[in-house]
RNA sequence: GGGCCGGUAGAUCAGCUGGAAGAUCGCUUGCUUGGCAUGCAAGAGGCCUCGGGUUCAAGUCCCGACCGGUCCA
């Protein structure tokens, strides 16, 4: 961006905002003393904007009003504007599965961009509204701490979205007239507002690149809704009018229904049957003119822009005439219930549209989520069932969106296996303090810091186990702050990774007809060279080579020109031209006629794989449940690759029932459809489950149908029957990260070779133990049992021979002056020879003994010494090892040395006694 | 996607700057008691996750794989 908002703001004037509406009621144009900005509105006694904040706090709190509940706002917005000509658009996920650059909807303008606002496709109706569901777990607005202390922030929020498109081809849109015309009658005639208890507030959107004027209408001391105009760009640093303008209103539905119900705070409005739950089963209600108290002045709390919130709410407690603690105490477990209320609302929307608690990715985010609800119980003592709490709030959602309901299984599943991998956490934590703090370790920042980050187990965690332990525990005020510092400067240390591309200059921008769909077995084809760069790169008009994409590789083949073959090693595609990399260079030139030959075998066996990822694709969520997503795949000729979204390891024995599911419908024969769809029809009819594999661009989609069974937007070549994969081999399955387990999938040919390699496995280890494969399993348990059962003999055998073979009176001892020397070839492993050495000096009163073998490889010396002498042993024995290349070490009364010159092993006793005489 | 931590007996974990694999609980047996709780004694139970490397010598150091945990975008 190359303005900033104070340099935005000289652009955008009275007549950027003064619509037909303001002049038409005669509204007149106010600046606020508090935030400066400029406003409308029809009260000429009216002196701030109307914000809570410039305007002293909330005033719908308590007040009758439509008393609109979360479904019946949702009804009343979308029959106002259909009414009013916009088109009902069904919700997308709040899994942003269409979008590479987020993992949740934030947004509702989120559903139609990049294709829509990019201008590749257009909207499925204009204008239009969508009540979008949408996820913010983090940013300035919605820190996840804050939720149920501001009374108005939610994680999960419906943003009813009415957008109006224009462009120089879509004209059936509106721009700001009608907006607000729109939105005025709906605030009078629908909500009930009186004319002049309404303000517009002028100002500035910024997101994205883009910008455009906006108006805030705002009524009792609350923001209502946001209009906002994206109208401009830049370009070269240049400000631009975007070739679209998009109006982009966001209803915050949950906040209009808390408006015309006027309770305490936002979360009573939108699921007060939760709440209730809660407060009946701790038994516990705070006072209700408290909490209106309350509420007011939380709505004062300016969390976006207040960095400490805790000294924010402290003078918030000295208002409400008590102590923070008292405060804290009064009303703690009341803003736990809002904020438990909240992350299961969040959880069960996600979980149903198929995200999972993870620690990578969104999934992290609610992770946190659950764990605050538990940790949240705890902290409060609040008695309730958790799994109650999820079908409360999943009955709810489910009123305007079913889906939630639908999947109340595997949420209470997810829900219930997240919770016991905390207390699992919990528990491994406490221990681990436990013995830190019976070690009497020092637990300053870098011990809390180490703890919190590789364990889980937060300071103030830390904190309470030690207090069971009479021990104080100073946790730093700025504990979190200093992590992210951490945190902060370990990233600042990573490298951007390069991302590296065929090297073509210049713009390439020919379109290819790709023939590779009308008949995925075709494999001959004639064509006209388009273009040629480097005589190495060739486009065609139309090809029969499918070029790497969709986790799909590209086919190899030949191509024949004037009598010459020219070997392809590559298809790769570049905009709309797929361009085919030869072997080697050649002198091709444009309008040359060839003649195309793909490889047959290569691409019927890339296809097979990509079948059977289908296959499989829906064979697990039928085995594991319908949670499951793809989360990445890849074919080759070889193998194919499956990643799907999964919270545990699947179990060998569900393995096989899907690979056995997945060759029954092999075995069913069905046919394989591929139909070209309208993206917004397709979506509409067949669901978001069509984006398996993810982005798929483009106006149109192409669905491939396996019947009864499968629908995928896909652009890969796929088989016209499931008959024609043959044989499906899943060969591993791994847990690539957390919430992704990784199939392994081999289709027909590979899959046949593979079964004989094991198969050939099985014979050849049999052989090796001349039994049945059948057998094999007992056979190996018994000679591994025997195995470990004679390692035991022989140690305690080795023991044996040792006391007989060096008892002393059957060792020839020499003296060395008054030393009782034992030197001595003898045989066993470094440990043998240990206990031999000390065996031998046991009953010498002063003596040592020298011990050494050998094998083909290296030598090993092994001296011991009786207590009462006084020598360096140490030193001998690195001398005799010095003779055979190597050195040694030892604790004083035994040395260990050796070393690799085998030849020169029998030098060593000689030298021996030489060497211990010097030392001596 | 990035970072950090861990994998040793059935369980929970020690094992130092490489040099003879340990503790506690549990298990088995014996003793004590009328029986149980308990107490005492003895014993069984380890491919130290796997594969490379360094070294005379690796549970220990280095690299890689696998499995698990955790924090952050």
């Amino acid at each position: 961006m190359s303005l900033t908002k104070e340099e935005l703001k000289k652009r955008f004037q009275r007549e950027n905002y003064e619509v037909e509406l303001f002049n038409e009621k005669g509204f007149i144009r106010k600046q606020c003393p508090t935030c400066n900005h400029h406003f409308w509105t029809l009260n000429i006694d009216q002196e701030t904007c109307g914000d809570t904040i410039c305007s002293g706090g909330y005033k719908f709190l308590d007040k009758k009003g439509k008393n609109l509940n979360f479904d019946q706002t949702i009804r009343s917005l979308t029959d106002f504007f259909v009414k009013h000509g916009h088109s009902l658009v069904k919700d997308y996920p709040v899994v942003s599965r269409w979008r590479a650059d987020m993992d949740f909807t934030i947004a509702s303008i989120a559903a139609f961009q990049p294709w829509v606002l990019d201008g590749v496709i257009d909207p499925p109706a204009n204008p239009l509204v969508i009540p979008q569901y949408c996820i913010r777990t983090g940013g300035e607005f919605s820190d996840i701490d804050n939720i149920g202390k501001t009374a108005r922030h939610l994680t999960s929020f419906v943003m009813f979205g009415q957008h109006s498109f224009n462009s120089a081809r879509l004209t059936g849109g509106y721009w700001m007239d009608k907006c607000i015309d729109l939105n005025f009658l709906y605030l009078t005639e629908e909500l009930g507002l009186k004319p002049e208890d309404i303000s517009y507030s002028e100002g500035i959107w910024v997101g994205g690149g883009n910008f455009g004027p906006n108006l805030e209408a705002m009524a009792y001391g609350t923001e209502l809704v946001n209009n906002v105009f994206i109208s401009y760009g830049f370009e070269n640093s240049v400000v631009k009018k975007l070739d679209m303008q998009v109006i982009d209103v966001g209803w915050g539905l949950d906040r209009v229904s808390w408006f015309t119900q006027g309770t305490p705070t936002i979360y009573e409005a939108i699921f007060p049957e939760v709440i209730t739950y809660l407060q009946k089963e701790s038994g516990y209600k705070a006072d209700h003119e408290l909490l209106i108290k309350y509420s007011k002045l939380a709505g004062l709390l300016a969390v976006e822009e207040v960095k400490n919130l805790k000294e924010a709410r402290v003078n918030m407690a000295k208002k409400l005439g008590m102590s923070y603690e008292e405060m804290i105490t009064i009303l703690g477990p009341q803003e736990a219930m809002y904020a438990i209320g909240d992350h299961a609302r969040t959880l069960s929307l996600t979980i149903a549209d198929g995200a999972i608690p993870s620690n990578v990715g969104g999934g992290y985010n609610l992770r946190v989520l659950l764990r605050r609800i538990l940790a949240l119980k705890e902290l409060f003592k609040l008695e309730f069932s958790i799994p109650k709490i999820f079908e409360i709030q999943t009955k709810l959602l489910s009123v305007s969106y079913p889906r939630v309901g639908e999947h109340l299984d595997e949420i209470l599943k997810i829900v219930d296996l997240e919770a016991k991998r905390y207390e699992d956490t919990k528990k491994s934590g406490r221990r681990l303090v436990n013995q830190l703090l019976s070690k009497k370790a020092q637990f300053n920042f870098d011990t809390l810091a180490e703890l919190y980050q590789t364990r889980g187990i937060n300071p103030l965690m830390v904190k309470e186990i030690a207090r069971e332990y009479d021990v104080n525990i100073h946790v730093p005020e700025d504990f979190y702050t200093r992590i992210q510092e951490i945190q902060e400067s370990e990233k600042a240390s990573q490298k951007a990774k390069k991302v590296s591309d065929k090297d073509l200059e210049g713009d390439i921008d020919y379109i290819t007809e790709p023939l590779y769909y009308e008949d995925v077995y075709a494999s001959e084809f004639e064509a006209k060279i388009v273009h040629v760069v480097k005589g190495k790169y060739l486009i065609l008009n139309k090809t029969l080579f499918y070029p790497t994409g969709g986790g799909q590789i590209h086919d190899t083949g030949l191509i024949r020109a004037n009598g010459k073959e020219h070997e392809v090693i590559d298809v790769f595609k570049k905009g709309a031209s797929i361009i085919h990399e030869l072997k080697e260079e050649c002198n091709l030139k444009e309008n040359t006629i060839i003649q195309g030959k793909i490889n047959a075998n290569r691409r019927m066996a890339i296809m097979r794989h990509h079948t059977a990822v289908h296959v499989v694709n829906n064979a697990t969520k039928t085995v594991l449940g319908s949670h499951i997503w793809q989360a990445g795949a890849d074919k080759t000729e070889e193998k194919a690759r499956l990643d799907i979204t999964h919270y545990q390891s699947i179990s060998f024995d569900d393995l096989l029932k899907i690979e056995y599911l997945a060759n029954q419908i092999i075995l069913e024969n069905r046919s394989i459809i591929k139909d070209e769809l309208d993206r917004d029809e397709a979506e509409q009819t067949y669901g978001f489950s069509i984006y398996q594999g993810g982005v798929v661009p483009g106006k149109s989609l192409r669905l491939v149908i396996i019947k009864d069974w499968d629908i995928e937007a896909c652009g890969g070549t796929h088989l016209d029957n499931t008959s024609d994969i043959g044989l499906i081999k899943l060969t591993s399955s791994e847990r690539i990260q957390d919430g992704i387990v990784r199939l392994e999938i081999l289709a027909g040919e590979a899959a046949i070779k593979y079964v004989q390699q094991q198969e050939k496995l099985l014979k050849n280890s049999s052989f090796i133990l001349s039994v049945e494969p059948k057998k094999l399993p007992q056979t190996v348990k018994r000679f591994f049992e025997e195995w470990k059962q004679q390692k035991k003999t022989i140690e305690s055998l080795n023991k044996h021979i040792a006391e007989l073979q060096f008892s002393t009176n059957k060792v020839d001892v020499e003296k060395i002056k008054d030393v009782d020397v034992i030197l001595r070839n003898t045989s066993g492993g470094q440990k043998e020879l240990i206990f031999q050495a000390t065996e031998a000096v046991k009953t010498i009163p002063k003596g040592l003994s020298i011990l050494v073998t050998h094998d083909k490889k290296k030598v090993i010396i092994v001296g011991a010494k009786s207590k009462g002498l006084k020598i360096s042993l140490s030193d001998i024995v690195k001398k005799l090892s010095a003779i055979v290349g190597g050195s040694s070490g030892g604790n004083g009364d035994i040395a260990i040395g050796g070393g690799p010159k085998v030849e020169k092993a029998k030098d060593i006793l000689k030298e021996a006694k030489r060497i211990i005489e010097e030392t001596l």
